[in-house]
RNA sequence: GGGGACGUAGCUCAAUUGGUUAGAGUACCGGACUGUCGAUCCGGUGGUUGCGGGUUCGAGUCCCGUCGUCCUCGCCA
């Protein structure tokens, strides 16, 4: 047996009991006469003591001890000596008095230390990963995934839920995200497409009676990457048959505050996560996904701005466009001519505008900045009105395209909320964003496309405009939303082949490319399929929410680069000229290109 | 595909806005020390300033290109 107890269990009243320890050398501090080892595993630190008693050979191989190498240690548990307990670490009331010291592998000196607060360039934890999970902070994140993995089976398990693998190779469908695509060797010239969500499988599984289905699923994009976005992550799969939006929204709501209590031990802020349509996320917030941890509201100004001489605000205003602002309170003197000047570059960089108008309400109540010359006194009145604007508040507006204002005013509010630290980190804010929209109009291609995906259902009351009024329509959609990300997404499906048919046709599919595309579902829903609807959680993100982390790199044990390359395989990489040979490409190698 | 930030010792950073031999902390190596806990003290090794060009009497610093990491717009049904 190479261990008798962990790293991080002993405690006084183990005092006397010989033990062996196995884990790494965290630090060596060298006394001459005495010397102290901390020992690290993933379960915490304990303090080995080794004094010259035990031999000159032993006390020499306990001096050479230095940080990553791994040891095994026996010995004899002893309460601290009084006035030098470590109050720091949970074991710090004993150490072990080391009577035998076996090195079981030396290890190189490591490109950065483990054991201190400083953490190294991303560069280098990446590509020594191995090093980095050994850090208590990533530990702590991939324990807290596992734990919220865990319960999320619990609970699905207690609902009836079957946990059912979908294959990681299928079929390539062009609507949507760009497919990672994986050749077939036995079929030169055929991919395979890895899965963008289990979507389609799920609704099979539904047709053929499985009717709670819930997995774990890997997915994959191959988009451009972000802080919170990876190519490869985790969702939290689930369909249901014989529901409603609301069967599906009180499943989630239940876990969700499972996960708090269990997990983070704290209840939901309130008893039952709030709802807000998608049209008034927009209005109140310009996004799908609003942070509500903060107000800064927008607020429409755009029929005080058809009458102003303005003409930056009243053409948007005139033309179908809207004026709209936010308030932030008080920030007027934290925010210079200089200041300004980093949000205007800001919004033309990021939101292709040329700037952002502000006023400042000055100490008498007046609206003070470069563009109030352009206002009458009464309107200026009129606009200090609705936007509740009190002395030392800092306006700011957009007058645009409604979907400009939209991104420019989210863009600031968060990031003044951001910079004004409006934003309590420990909250946790969750609803539900109910009611998207079935379709957008890509202007490019003159055609509407889905929304979420073409099976998704719209209203019932919504249907009757699938022939005259498709902009209208609103889904059957909701997504969870937790401090302003989007960490959940689900939709009630179509199950009447005739709607089904309609939705095709407003997206351009005609019946053959429907066919090819999803011939297989478009037949298992002619064989009974129930009514059904389902939604997929990202782990990656959850995790990192629950976690208090800006990414989802560091709640995911192997991610990968903005440029989707994995530093410390080197994946992805060149293969063999035989490899490609059997799979029939005749890709050119960066090598050959040289 | 576009925009931005960064790249200096193994690691974390500094280097007077172009000026002598590129510094500090830490790690590492050697020494001292019998109660430390991010031990301390003394000494030492360690640099193609990511890479390639250019401007200049002189480049870590300026310019161009390139590679990499991060942030972001597009993109992500």
């Amino acid at each position: 047996m190479y261990r008798t107890v962990t790293c991080g269990e002993l405690r006084v009243e183990h005092q006397g009991k010989n033990v062996t320890l196995c884990g790494w050398v965290d630090s060596n501090r060298d006394h001459s006469g005495v010397l102290f080892i901390n020992l690290r595993d993933r379960y915490g630190i304990t303090q080995v003591v080794f004094s010259t008693k035990i031999g000159t050979e032993q006390f020499e191989l306990a001096r050479s001890l230095r940080a990553e190498d791994v040891v095994q240690i026996t010995g004899t548990v002893e309460p601290r000596p009084d006035g030098i307990v470590n109050k720091k670490i949970p074991t710090g009331e004993i150490e072990v008095k080391a009577e035998k010291l076996t090195i079981l592998n030396r290890s190189e000196v490591p490109p950065f230390q483990t054991g201190v607060p400083e953490v190294p360039a991303e560069e280098l934890r990446l590509k020594h990963r191995y090093l980095d999970l050994r850090r208590p902070a990533m530990q702590k994140t991939l324990l807290l995934r596992h734990r919220i993995t865990k319960v999320m089976r619990d609970y699905f398990d207690e609902h009836r839920f079957v946990e059912i693998e979908t294959p990681v190779l299928g079929k390539s469908t062009p609507e949507g995200a760009r497919d990672y695509l994986v050749p077939s060797r036995v079929a030169p010239g055929s991919f395979y497409a890895l899965p963008q969500s289990p979507q389609l499988y799920k609704q099979i599984l539904m047709i053929a009676g499985y009717d709670r289905y819930v997995q774990i699923a890997r997915c994959f994009r191959d988009e451009d990457l972000r802080a919170d976005r990876q190519p490869e992550f985790t969702q939290l799969d689930l369909e249901m048959s014989f529901i409603e939006m609301d069967d599906i929204i009180e499943m989630i709501s239940g876990l969700v505050k499972r996960l708090m209590k269990e997990v983070l031990d704290r209840e939901l802020k309130e008893e039952i996560i709030p709802r807000m349509s998608y049209d008034e996320a927009m209005e109140r917030f310009g996004h799908d996904a609003p942070d509500l941890r903060f107000g800064m509201e927008l607020i429409d100004l755009t029929e005080i701005a058809k009458g102003v001489e303005f003409r930056v605000f009243s053409e948007p205003a005139k033309n179908g466009g809207r004026v709209r602002g936010i308030n932030a309170k008080g920030a007027a003197e934290k925010y210079s001519r200089k200041d300004i000047d980093v949000l205007n570059q800001y919004v033309a960089e990021n939101f292709g505008v040329k700037g952002v108008a502000w006023l400042k309400v000055d100490a008498d109540g007046h609206l003070a900045g470069p563009i109030a010359k352009n206002f009458k006194p009464e309107e200026l009145e009129q606009i200090a009105q609705k936007l509740d604007a009190k002395p030392g508040d800092f306006l700011l507006f957009s007058a645009d395209t409604f979907a400009t204002t939209c991104r420019v005013l989210n863009g600031l509010r968060r990031r003044l909320a951001a910079e004004l630290k409006l934003i309590d980190p420990n909250e946790m804010n969750f609803c539900w964003i109910m009611h998207f929209p079935m379709f957008d109009w890509d202007a490019e291609e003159q055609r509407w496309v889905a929304m979420h995906h073409p099976f998704t259902a719209p209203l019932d009351e919504h249907v009757q405009y699938l022939d005259s009024d498709q902009g209208k329509i609103r889904a059957q959609a909701y997504d969870l939303v937790l401090n302003g990300f989007e960490v959940g997404g689900g939709t009630i499906r179509i199950h009447d082949s005739k709607v089904q048919s309609k939705v095709f046709e407003l997206l351009g599919l005609s019946q053959e490319t429907a066919r090819e595309m999803f011939g297989f579902l478009l037949d298992a829903l002619q064989f009974g399929a129930p009514p059904h609807g389902g939604i997929a959680l990202g782990l990656d993100r959850l995790v990192m929410l629950f976690g208090g982390q800006d990414n989802i790199r560091d709640c995911i044990a192997f991610p990968k680069t903005t440029k989707a390359s994995d530093l410390m395989t080197g994946a992805p990489g060149e293969v063999a000229k035989k490899q490609l040979d059997e799979l029939g490409i005749t890709a050119t190698t960066k090598k050959e290109n040289k």
